[in-house]
DNA sequence: CCGAGTGTGTAGTGTATCCTAAACACTCAC
DNA sequence: GTGAGTGTTTAGGATACACTACACACTCGG
């Protein structure tokens, strides 16, 4: 499907190099899973793992929760709750965001950022 | 849980009213599901249907397929397919239009729609 | 009365999700 | 050559999700 888990593995062996403490077993004890099961999810031999345990996979590897996220397929669950409060905003909102190039949607961000609103 | 299953018993009651083709068996044949289910999504003795139901549901009901979503818990999947393209980006959005007023957010949903950038 | 239609109660089912537990095969330092 | 550590294989399994199938009890027109 993705390709979250060779991301996850060459991050993991990135910080390996350095630091002998990312190996899978002592990653996987670190956030509270199997190694066998951390093994396989890196191959893509399972499914990527729930929003729990990707968050703690993302802290331990120094990544980008949402980022992590998406390559599993899932959405944060408190932007999932945003949106929800206001479907039909949003909903029109990122439509009209889709196609725009970053820099473009960059400049909405720091324009609401600086309260020009 | 959510009052999706009372908002969707209003508004079929609702249509009933005017049309008889709107009874619960009724409905639940035109989108191809049990009346027993239906009867209990609508009395929440049951979880929220699928994406798909939800779909057919708001379809047949005459009602935003978002707004049906997010009363159920859901968020429609082009909308997440097109968060997960660049979540980094739409998760600061989001993030930061999380407390905007409903007016605010329409503003920039206009400029953005009037190709001001 | 009866039959066509209404809503509902009960029981169960297939599939996906998200993992665990235990053992196997290897390397490498001491 | 043994003990500590490595990644991996195999065999599950608990829980939730999204329903179906069927029967029951009621109403109401003809």
């Amino acid at each position: 499907m993705s390709d979250l888990g060779s991301y996850l593995r060459k991050k993991r062996e990135a910080l390996r190099a350095d630091d002998a403490r990312f190996s899978i077993r002592q990653v996987a004890a670190r956030i509270d899973v199997q190694p066998s099961y951390l093994s396989k999810v890196e191959r893509g031999q399972e499914a990527p793992p729930s929003e729990k345990t990707l968050r703690r996979l993302a802290q331990d590897l120094g990544e980008d929760v949402d980022m992590l996220l998406a390559l599993g397929g899932k959405i944060s669950s408190d932007l999932a709750q945003i949106i929800r409060k206001r479907p039909m905003l949003f909903a029109e909102l990122i439509r009209d965001l889709k196609d725009m190039p970053d820099h473009a949607v960059l400049r909405i961000v720091r324009e609401v950022r600086d309260g020009n609103w």
